[in-house]
Order: structure tokens, then C-alpha cells, then sequence
RNA sequence: GGUGCCGUGGCCAAGUGGUAAGGCAAGGGUCUGCAAAACCCUCAUUCCCCGGUUCAAAUCCGGGCGGCACCUCCA
């Protein structure tokens, strides 16, 4: 049974599904009007991720996730930059879409953009006009939220106290504070499309309500986002939806925000850090690796600091790539041994894969599920090391169950899906680049070495081990040879 | 001021009534010509503080202290 933390209930519940076998989930999407960000990476991951283990159950899914392309942002920055706001969208879309795939992040089953379904949002609007739920003024077109009592149900706040706290902007013709904008009047230099209520475009909420509706129908399960839009967009849409159609989302689900280290806004340190700065040091699955070592809902750290030549680093991405590089080296041991070794039969499932499975259905418990994975990583390292540990046909068995499964669990989490050497290789001519190592120059100390030592020189294969140490370099023995690594 | 969330070892982080996962760091060890990697051991009688409920609480309740988020655009 899937467990899941719903926003509104404010606890965990067991995921009741409308349609066996099925689930329908919305996710707030981006808003292109920049490059995405780490905290756009965390909810988007984090929603992949509840795709992915839902699916991997066996289930059905249908993920729909829109993508925000007109709004007060994107108009701004193409006057800024003087194009059209719709290539500013054009372009960010794409960035974003690029930069979900470099993530590991699936494209969604249905990714519908606001501005191909402005005929959807003004039938939502039409339906609420009609019931007494919205307004017209001065060419904008507002909800009334005096008429939908629950409002503030999600977000667990009373109207009254909103009402409080709510003021009016200049320029706006609303009747009570609270209400908002569904569709407002065109003003010289916006996109504007026709509607019943003149030139315009739509208010900030109204097409999550549209496109959840032409997706996924009147009602559906699961309706995801950041959990700063939990007010006041997603209160919004549960007004309108619910006005209009009756019902809505049946659970709400919340990801947390990135902390960037406390640090308050710094120019200098670049507060805001983009997936693409990202990429430019790391490996992005180490950012997904890192974004799911925290439970979905907590807040995740991520600090930018300064190393001793005050270049920016990531201390916990650092981290969670080492812990990567673990996973995929011990993989490649396991498919090293794997290939050399036969095996009678399906091996059975080992404890941690279904205990990580049991975390995942625990709401979506990533943190859990990783740990599961270093118990499983700790004894295939046993037992390749000792071929003794157990009979030989059982630690074959063994390790083809703990190749597998580990396989299984990076699926559902959405890392370890390449070949090993594929992420070791890259990490090392990534971090030979940060050091300034040149790799032949490397090698050429290490055949030297290698000579000494077969002269049972050791103080000079010592001396050459420490000089490549000083530069970053360490050097591994091994039977078949001497290999070599970069130190962080 | 209102609403919500959180406070677990040096750091990160699971755990929501049954006697503290996991990672990093640190120390010791096995292996090694020396190392590295890998593995083993050690590392919270205790979960911000004070009360209470209970046979039993990090987990529930009350009160304090501290932090964060939202209430305005935000993933």
C-alpha cells in the first residue's frame, strides 16, 4: 500500500486511487522566463521520482506538467532584451527541457503549455462567471473568493485572517483583497489573445485549472509543486477548479525548498545557482543524487563556499558525487565478476532491495531507500573480496541479486543508469581539469615507476608516488597493474 | 501579527509509541614492499529545554527557547 503525506490533511494517508490500477498526477510546472535553478531541479526530480516508484508498482501513470510561458516575468525580460515574449518563453522552455533530460528527469506524459490552451481557460472562467464565482471590471476578470467558503482550506488559514494580511495593487479593480486576477485586460506592448471580455491574458493561476481539467478530467489524484505555491496559486486552483467543475485533486503533494547555505543574497557568490553551472563542474546525477538524500518534503542545503584559490564550490555536491563514485566502482566490480562467472538461475531478491521498496512506498522515503543501497554496495564489496564468504554457487547468486536490485532501486531514484566506466571516466578527466593534471604526463610517472619497482627500487617508486600525491594524483596497486585516481 | 514546518552524534540525514538506519569526517585494524581502494571495529544510555500521558516517548500532549518557509513573484 502506497503511503503518501497529503498537504491538506496534514498527515500520511494511503493512496486511494479513483480508477484502479491508475493515477492521474498534475505538477506545477516552470515558469520559462530564466535558466532553471536548483530548486527547480529538486521539484522536478522529486516528482519524477514518485512517477517512477509508482510505475515501477506497477501503475499506471499519467503525469502531466505544465509549462508556464506567459506571465509578468517573461514579458518583462523581452522588453529587457527586446524580443517577444513568446521567444524568451520559446527559448527558456527549451533550456529547461534540456537541462530535465541532462537531470534524468522523464519528460512528462503530457507537458501542455499555457498559451495553447487559452480557449480551456476561458471556458474555466466562463463557468465561474456563470456561477456567480467571478467578475468583470474594467476589462480584467476576477474570482470572488467571498464565494467559495473553504477557501484557505489547503493552506490551513481562514479568510479572515488572509483578508487581513491582503492589500489591493494600483491599477487593479478588485472588489475584496483576496480576489484575484483570472484574465486581465490587455495594456500596449503584452501578448494579448480575444476573449468575451476583450483583449487580454490570463491571470497567474488559471491555466493549472484548464489544463488539469483537459488532461485529467473533473477529478484526478495527485497534484504536486513546490511547496511555496502552496499559497496562494494552489488555493487558487482549488477554488477555481472546484468552482467551476466541482472537484478537483484528491491529494495534495509538497516538495521542499533549497536552502542556499544562509547565505542572504550575494552577487559575489552567485546565490542563485543554475543546473548549468552545475554541469559545468559536476556530474548532474550527483545533484540528483544529492537532492534525493533528503526526504522530498524537508528542506535540502546547498552551500556555496570558496576553496583556498576563492573558486565557488559545492561542498555537498562534492560529496555526493564521491558517494556516486562509490556506487558506480563497486558496480563495476559486480559486472566484472558477473561477466566472468556463470550462473544457475534466477537469483532471489535480496532484503535490501525490498526493503528500499518498502521506504519508497512510505512516502516516497528516497533518504531511506539510499541507505538500503550502501548495505547492499557494503556486502557485494564483502564478497568480491572474499571468495571464501560464502559457497561458491550461493555469493554468485549473491552478487547477480545485489547487481540487479541496485539497479532496480537507481531506477526508481533515477541514477546508476549508465555504464560505469561511463560516469568514472568522465569524473576523472572532469576532475584531471580542476586539478590541471595532464593524464599522459601521469601515465609516463607511472611506467617509470613501474620500472623501479620491478628493480625493487621502492624509494624512488615512493618518490614518484609522492610527487603525483602533491599534484592530486593517487596511485592504485593492483594485480593487473597500477591505476590512478584524482583526489576530490 | 497570522499560518505551516522543523530542532537527532563534529557535519549531513532516516526514524511519528516499543527501546537510535545510512553517509561524511575522525581513531584503530585487515590487506599492501609502502600506499590507495575495499572490508572490519570504535564513534548519540540518547534525540533543544521543562513538565505531563503511558508498562513503554526522539516519536503523543502542554509550556518554553531556537531556526525556517509562506502570508508579495517564486520550484
Amino acid at each position: 500500500m502506497q503511503r503518501l503525506y497529503d498537504t491538506r490533511e496534514g498527515k500520511k494517508v494511503d493512496l486511494a486511487l479513483r480508477e484502479p490500477g491508475k493515477v492521474g498526477i498534475y505538477v506545477c510546472g516552470v515558469t520559462v522566463y530564466d535558466l532553471c535553478h536548483v530548486g527547480h531541479a529538486r521539484t522536478l526530480v522529486a516528482f519524477d521520482v514518485v512517477a517512477r516508484h509508482l510505475r515501477a508498482r506497477g501503475l499506471e501513470v499519467r503525469l502531466v506538467r505544465n509549462i508556464t510561458d506567459v506571465d509578468d516575468k517573461i514579458i518583462r525580460r523581452g522588453h529587457a532584451e527586446g524580443r517577444p515574449a513568446a521567444e524568451v518563453a520559446k527559448h527558456y522552455a527549451d533550456a529547461m527541457m534540456a537541462d530535465m533530460l541532462a537531470l534524468g528527469v522523464a519528460p512528462p506524459d503530457v507537458e501542455p503549455r499555457a498559451t495553447e490552451h487559452i480557449a480551456d481557460m476561458i471556458e474555466v472562467i466562463r463557468r465561474l462567471e456563470a456561477r456567480g464565482l467571478a467578475y468583470a471590471a474594467e476589462g480584467d476578470v476576477y474570482y470572488a473568493v467571498a464565494g467559495f467558503p473553504s477557501y484557505g482550506a489547503l493552506s490551513g488559514q481562514s479568510i479572515d485572517a488572509l483578508q487581513a494580511g491582503a492589500r489591493i495593487e494600483v491599477g487593479e479593480h478588485k472588489r475584496s483583497p483576496l480576489d484575484f486576477a483570472l484574465w486581465k485586460g490587455a495594456k500596449p506592448g503584452e501578448p494579448a489573445w480575444p476573449s468575451p471580455w476583450g483583449l487580454g491574458r490570463p491571470g497567474w493561476h488559471i491555466e493549472c485549472s484548464a489544463m488539469a481539467h483537459r488532461y485529467l478530467g473533473d477529478a484526478f489524484d495527485i497534484h504536486g509543486g513546490g511547496s511555496d505555491l502552496i499559497f496562494p496559486h494552489h488555493e487558487n486552483e482549488i477554488a477555481q477548479s472546484e468552482g467551476a467543475y466541482g472537484s478537483f485533486a484528491r491529494y495534495w503533494m509538497h516538495s521542499g525548498m533549497v536552502n542556499f547555505g544562509g547565505e542572504k543574497m550575494s552577487k559575489s557568490l552567485g546565490n542563485v545557482v543554475t543546473i548549468r553551472r552545475v554541469a559545468e563542474t559536476h556530474d548532474l546525477e550527483a545533484l540528483r543524487l544529492l537532492l534525493i538524500s533528503v526526504h522530498y518534503r524537508s528542506p535540502a542545503n546547498f552551500t556555496i563556499a570558496r576553496d583556498a584559490e576563492d573558486r565557488v564550490v559545492y561542498p555537498e555536491l562534492d560529496e555526493a558525487e564521491a558517494r556516486l563514485d562509490y556506487f558506480y566502482r563497486t558496480l563495476e566490480r559486480l559486472d566484472a565478476f558477473l561477466a566472468a562467472t556463470k550462473l544457475g538461475g534466477e537469483p532471489p531478491s535480496s532484503e535490501p532491495a525490498s526493503k528500499a521498496d518498502a521506504a519508497m512506498d512510505d512516502d516516497f522515503n528516497t533518504a531511506a531507500a539510499i541507505g538500503h543501497l550502501y548495505d547492499a554496495f557494503v556486502l557485494a564489496n564483502k564478497l568480491l573480496d572474499d571468495a571464501k564468504a560464502l559457497p561458491k554457487a550461493e555469493r554468485a547468486r549473491t552478487l547477480a541479486a545485489i547487481a540487479r536490485d541496485a539497479r532496480s532501486i537507481g531506477a526508481t531514484l533515477g541514477i546508476m543508469r549508465r555504464p560505469p566506466s561511463e560516469f568514472l571516466v568522465a569524473r576523472r578527466e572532469r576532475l584531471c581539469v580542476r586539478r590541471k593534471i595532464d593524464g599522459a604526463a601521469v601515465e609516463a610517472r607511472i611506467a617509470e615507476r613501474s620500472g623501479a619497482r620491478a628493480r625493487k627500487d621502492f624509494p624512488r617508486a615512493d618518490e614518484i608516488r609522492a610527487e603525483l600525491k602533491a599534484a592530486g594524483v593517487e596511485l592504485m596497486d593492483t594485480p593487473t597493474g597500477t591505476t590512478w585516481r584524482v583526489t576530490g
